[in-house]
DNA sequence: TACTCATATGCGTCATTATTCATATGAGTA
DNA sequence: TACTCATATGAATAATGACGCATATGAGTA
Protein backbone atom coordinates (compact mmCIF):
# COMPACT_ATOMS: atom_id res chain seq x y z
CA UNK A 1 0.00 0.00 0.00
CA UNK A 2 2.81 2.61 -0.87
CA UNK A 3 1.24 4.90 -3.23
CA UNK A 4 -2.30 4.07 -3.27
CA UNK A 5 -4.04 7.02 -4.81
CA UNK A 6 -7.83 8.90 -4.89
CA UNK A 7 -8.31 7.92 -8.80
CA UNK A 8 -6.31 4.68 -9.32
CA UNK A 9 -8.14 1.59 -8.58
CA UNK A 10 -11.42 2.90 -9.24
CA UNK A 11 -11.85 -0.14 -11.74
CA UNK A 12 -13.36 -2.93 -9.80
CA UNK A 13 -15.55 -4.19 -12.70
CA UNK A 14 -13.32 -4.62 -15.48
CA UNK A 15 -14.91 -7.24 -16.01
CA UNK A 16 -18.30 -6.53 -16.93
CA UNK A 17 -16.95 -3.10 -18.43
CA UNK A 18 -14.83 -5.09 -21.07
CA UNK A 19 -17.70 -7.57 -22.41
CA UNK A 20 -19.88 -4.62 -22.64
CA UNK A 21 -17.01 -3.12 -24.87
CA UNK A 22 -16.03 -6.29 -26.30
CA UNK A 23 -19.87 -6.51 -27.79
CA UNK A 24 -19.46 -3.07 -29.30
CA UNK A 25 -15.74 -3.62 -30.35
CA UNK A 26 -17.69 -5.27 -33.66
CA UNK A 27 -18.24 -3.12 -36.49
CA UNK A 28 -21.39 -5.31 -37.42
CA UNK A 29 -23.03 -4.65 -34.17
CA UNK A 30 -21.80 -1.14 -33.59
CA UNK A 31 -23.31 -0.28 -36.93
CA UNK A 32 -26.47 -2.25 -36.27
CA UNK A 33 -27.41 -0.14 -33.00
CA UNK A 34 -26.60 3.03 -34.61
CA UNK A 35 -28.28 2.60 -37.51
CA UNK A 36 -31.12 1.45 -35.22
CA UNK A 37 -30.82 4.83 -33.53
CA UNK A 38 -34.32 5.66 -31.84
CA UNK A 39 -36.42 3.74 -34.19
CA UNK A 40 -37.53 0.01 -34.08
CA UNK A 41 -36.68 -1.71 -37.12
CA UNK A 42 -37.51 -5.23 -38.56
CA UNK A 43 -34.67 -7.58 -39.18
CA UNK A 44 -34.98 -7.49 -42.90
CA UNK A 45 -34.36 -3.55 -42.69
CA UNK A 46 -31.46 -3.76 -41.13
CA UNK A 47 -30.03 -6.12 -43.35
CA UNK A 48 -30.99 -3.67 -46.11
CA UNK A 49 -29.52 -0.84 -44.47
CA UNK A 50 -25.94 -2.49 -43.61
CA UNK A 51 -25.51 -4.85 -46.44
CA UNK A 52 -24.29 -7.71 -44.05
CA UNK A 53 -25.87 -10.98 -44.53
CA UNK A 54 -29.56 -11.95 -43.13
CA UNK A 55 -27.48 -14.97 -40.76
CA UNK A 56 -24.99 -12.56 -39.75
CA UNK A 57 -27.67 -9.77 -38.42
CA UNK A 58 -29.03 -12.80 -36.89
CA UNK A 59 -26.44 -14.01 -35.22
CA UNK A 60 -25.17 -10.28 -34.20
CA UNK A 61 -28.65 -9.47 -33.22
CA UNK A 62 -28.95 -12.27 -31.04
CA UNK A 63 -25.89 -11.36 -29.08
CA UNK A 64 -27.36 -8.43 -28.47
CA UNK A 65 -30.18 -9.01 -27.69
CA UNK A 66 -28.96 -11.36 -25.06
CA UNK A 67 -27.03 -9.02 -23.67
CA UNK A 68 -29.89 -6.25 -23.52
CA UNK A 69 -28.51 -4.07 -26.02
CA UNK A 70 -31.90 -4.59 -28.25
CA UNK A 71 -35.24 -5.57 -27.71
CA UNK A 72 -37.37 -7.52 -29.73
CA UNK A 73 -40.47 -6.88 -30.66
CA UNK A 74 -43.16 -9.50 -32.42
CA UNK A 75 -45.51 -7.66 -35.03
CA UNK A 76 -47.35 -9.84 -37.39
CA UNK A 77 -44.79 -11.79 -39.31
CA UNK A 78 -42.14 -9.56 -38.23
CA UNK A 79 -39.94 -8.77 -35.41
CA UNK A 80 -38.83 -5.51 -34.75
CA UNK A 81 -35.68 -4.46 -32.79
CA UNK A 82 -35.19 -1.35 -30.96
CA UNK A 83 -32.84 -0.13 -28.43
CA UNK A 84 -33.90 -0.47 -24.63
CA UNK A 85 -32.21 2.86 -23.75
CA UNK A 86 -31.80 6.14 -25.49
CA UNK A 87 -29.28 6.82 -22.88
CA UNK A 88 -27.04 4.07 -25.08
CA UNK A 89 -26.66 6.37 -28.08
CA UNK A 90 -25.59 9.77 -25.82
CA UNK A 91 -22.62 7.48 -24.65
CA UNK A 92 -21.80 6.58 -28.41
CA UNK A 93 -21.68 10.27 -28.91
CA UNK A 94 -19.52 11.13 -26.26
CA UNK A 95 -17.03 8.86 -27.38
CA UNK A 96 -17.44 10.31 -30.94
CA UNK A 97 -16.84 13.20 -30.21
CA UNK A 98 -13.55 12.31 -27.90
CA UNK A 99 -12.34 10.53 -30.65
CA UNK A 100 -12.83 13.54 -32.91
CA UNK A 101 -10.89 15.25 -29.84
CA UNK A 102 -8.03 12.76 -30.00
CA UNK A 103 -8.09 12.84 -33.72
CA UNK A 104 -7.12 16.62 -33.47
CA UNK A 105 -4.20 16.37 -31.17
CA UNK A 106 -2.52 14.14 -32.90
CA UNK A 107 -2.06 15.72 -36.29
CA UNK B 1 -34.92 6.88 -49.13
CA UNK B 2 -38.14 5.52 -47.53
CA UNK B 3 -37.68 6.02 -43.93
CA UNK B 4 -34.89 8.19 -43.21
CA UNK B 5 -34.92 9.22 -39.50
CA UNK B 6 -32.66 12.29 -37.96
CA UNK B 7 -31.43 9.43 -35.27
CA UNK B 8 -30.64 6.95 -37.45
CA UNK B 9 -27.33 6.51 -39.65
CA UNK B 10 -25.31 8.75 -37.48
CA UNK B 11 -22.89 6.07 -37.16
CA UNK B 12 -20.37 7.29 -39.99
CA UNK B 13 -17.34 6.67 -38.22
CA UNK B 14 -18.39 2.84 -36.98
CA UNK B 15 -15.14 1.96 -37.95
CA UNK B 16 -12.97 3.83 -35.76
CA UNK B 17 -15.17 3.54 -33.18
CA UNK B 18 -15.28 -0.30 -32.75
CA UNK B 19 -11.38 0.30 -32.89
CA UNK B 20 -11.40 1.90 -29.87
CA UNK B 21 -14.07 -0.20 -28.25
CA UNK B 22 -12.00 -3.12 -29.25
CA UNK B 23 -9.13 -1.88 -27.34
CA UNK B 24 -11.32 -1.14 -24.11
CA UNK B 25 -13.05 -4.72 -24.82
CA UNK B 26 -9.46 -6.05 -23.53
CA UNK B 27 -10.05 -6.94 -19.40
CA UNK B 28 -6.37 -6.67 -19.33
CA UNK B 29 -5.73 -3.12 -21.01
CA UNK B 30 -9.22 -2.01 -19.79
CA UNK B 31 -7.21 -2.79 -15.99
CA UNK B 32 -4.14 -1.49 -17.36
CA UNK B 33 -5.63 1.87 -18.22
CA UNK B 34 -8.43 2.30 -15.11
CA UNK B 35 -5.30 1.51 -12.91
CA UNK B 36 -3.17 3.97 -14.44
CA UNK B 37 -5.62 7.28 -13.61
CA UNK B 38 -4.32 10.00 -13.86
CA UNK B 39 -0.95 8.92 -12.23
CA UNK B 40 2.05 8.22 -14.25
CA UNK B 41 3.61 4.80 -13.68
CA UNK B 42 6.55 2.63 -14.70
CA UNK B 43 5.90 -0.68 -16.69
CA UNK B 44 7.14 -2.38 -13.34
CA UNK B 45 4.31 -0.80 -11.33
CA UNK B 46 1.07 -1.92 -13.54
CA UNK B 47 3.20 -5.65 -13.89
CA UNK B 48 2.82 -5.92 -10.33
CA UNK B 49 -0.75 -4.13 -9.88
CA UNK B 50 -2.20 -6.07 -12.46
CA UNK B 51 -0.59 -9.58 -12.00
CA UNK B 52 0.13 -9.66 -15.64
CA UNK B 53 3.42 -11.02 -17.32
CA UNK B 54 5.73 -8.56 -17.95
CA UNK B 55 5.74 -9.69 -21.66
CA UNK B 56 2.11 -9.19 -21.91
CA UNK B 57 2.19 -5.97 -19.92
CA UNK B 58 4.46 -4.65 -22.90
CA UNK B 59 2.69 -5.93 -25.31
CA UNK B 60 -0.73 -4.39 -24.14
CA UNK B 61 0.89 -0.77 -23.40
CA UNK B 62 2.16 -0.95 -27.28
CA UNK B 63 -1.19 -1.73 -28.35
CA UNK B 64 -2.62 1.09 -26.31
CA UNK B 65 0.10 3.59 -27.14
CA UNK B 66 0.27 3.23 -30.68
CA UNK B 67 -3.58 4.10 -30.50
CA UNK B 68 -2.72 6.77 -28.47
CA UNK B 69 -4.15 5.58 -25.17
CA UNK B 70 -1.21 5.99 -22.79
CA UNK B 71 1.73 8.22 -23.07
CA UNK B 72 5.56 7.09 -22.30
CA UNK B 73 7.79 8.98 -20.29
CA UNK B 74 11.62 8.04 -20.02
CA UNK B 75 12.88 8.86 -16.46
CA UNK B 76 16.11 7.40 -16.31
CA UNK B 77 15.81 3.38 -17.03
CA UNK B 78 12.04 3.39 -16.18
CA UNK B 79 9.45 4.14 -18.91
CA UNK B 80 6.36 6.32 -17.04
CA UNK B 81 3.01 5.86 -18.99
CA UNK B 82 0.17 7.66 -17.87
CA UNK B 83 -3.16 8.52 -19.91
CA UNK B 84 -3.02 11.20 -22.56
CA UNK B 85 -6.04 12.73 -21.55
CA UNK B 86 -8.06 12.73 -18.07
CA UNK B 87 -11.22 12.87 -20.38
CA UNK B 88 -10.85 8.85 -20.76
CA UNK B 89 -11.26 8.35 -17.19
CA UNK B 90 -14.66 10.15 -17.36
CA UNK B 91 -15.86 8.74 -19.85
CA UNK B 92 -15.51 5.10 -18.50
CA UNK B 93 -17.15 6.42 -15.16
CA UNK B 94 -20.38 6.89 -17.44
CA UNK B 95 -20.11 4.05 -18.89
CA UNK B 96 -19.66 2.56 -15.24
CA UNK B 97 -23.02 4.61 -14.46
CA UNK B 98 -24.93 3.05 -17.34
CA UNK B 99 -23.92 -0.72 -16.39
CA UNK B 100 -24.90 -0.31 -13.19
CA UNK B 101 -28.33 1.38 -14.35
CA UNK B 102 -28.91 -1.19 -16.70
CA UNK B 103 -27.96 -4.45 -14.08
CA UNK B 104 -30.93 -2.53 -12.04
CA UNK B 105 -33.36 -2.30 -14.23
CA UNK B 106 -32.56 -6.39 -16.01
CA UNK B 107 -32.79 -7.44 -12.17
C1' DT C 1 34.09 -2.51 -21.85
C1' DA C 2 31.30 -5.50 -19.03
C1' DC C 3 27.44 -6.07 -16.18
C1' DT C 4 22.67 -5.27 -14.41
C1' DC C 5 18.09 -3.78 -14.56
C1' DA C 6 13.88 -2.13 -17.18
C1' DT C 7 11.39 -2.70 -21.15
C1' DA C 8 10.46 -4.25 -25.89
C1' DT C 9 9.95 -7.64 -29.65
C1' DG C 10 9.69 -12.08 -32.69
C1' DC C 11 7.70 -16.32 -32.89
C1' DG C 12 4.70 -20.15 -32.00
C1' DT C 13 0.44 -21.75 -29.99
C1' DC C 14 -4.07 -21.76 -28.26
C1' DA C 15 -8.66 -19.84 -27.74
C1' DT C 16 -12.20 -17.01 -29.24
C1' DT C 17 -15.32 -15.38 -32.56
C1' DA C 18 -17.13 -13.62 -37.05
C1' DT C 19 -18.81 -15.36 -41.22
C1' DT C 20 -21.06 -18.41 -44.63
C1' DC C 21 -23.99 -22.30 -46.20
C1' DA C 22 -27.72 -25.04 -45.52
C1' DT C 23 -31.64 -25.82 -43.03
C1' DA C 24 -35.22 -25.23 -39.48
C1' DT C 25 -38.89 -22.66 -37.17
C1' DG C 26 -42.85 -19.96 -37.09
C1' DA C 27 -46.39 -16.59 -38.67
C1' DG C 28 -49.59 -15.33 -42.37
C1' DT C 29 -52.61 -16.65 -46.19
C1' DA C 30 -54.93 -19.32 -49.65
C1' DT D 1 -53.11 -28.55 -45.49
C1' DA D 2 -49.73 -26.38 -48.47
C1' DC D 3 -47.17 -22.43 -49.62
C1' DT D 4 -44.58 -18.10 -48.79
C1' DC D 5 -42.07 -14.87 -46.31
C1' DA D 6 -39.35 -13.41 -42.08
C1' DT D 7 -36.19 -14.86 -38.91
C1' DA D 8 -33.38 -18.16 -36.29
C1' DT D 9 -30.05 -21.87 -35.68
C1' DG D 10 -26.34 -25.69 -36.40
C1' DA D 11 -22.10 -26.93 -38.38
C1' DA D 12 -17.85 -25.84 -40.61
C1' DT D 13 -14.39 -22.60 -41.72
C1' DA D 14 -11.52 -18.63 -41.43
C1' DA D 15 -9.59 -14.79 -39.12
C1' DT D 16 -8.20 -12.50 -35.21
C1' DG D 17 -5.90 -11.76 -31.05
C1' DA D 18 -3.95 -12.97 -26.38
C1' DC D 19 -0.30 -15.15 -24.03
C1' DG D 20 4.27 -17.35 -22.90
C1' DC D 21 9.07 -18.29 -23.96
C1' DA D 22 13.22 -16.72 -25.41
C1' DT D 23 15.83 -12.99 -26.69
C1' DA D 24 17.02 -8.20 -27.96
C1' DT D 25 17.49 -3.32 -26.97
C1' DG D 26 18.81 0.43 -24.23
C1' DA D 27 19.93 3.08 -19.99
C1' DG D 28 22.71 3.23 -15.81
C1' DT D 29 26.95 2.06 -13.33
C1' DA D 30 31.37 0.13 -12.23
Amino acid sequence: MTHMSSSAYKCEDVKQLSQLFKLLAEPSRLKILCGLGLECRPVSDIVAQTGLSQTNVSFHLRVLREAGLVRPERCGSFIYYCLPDAALLDLLEDWKAWVGRQAEVDG
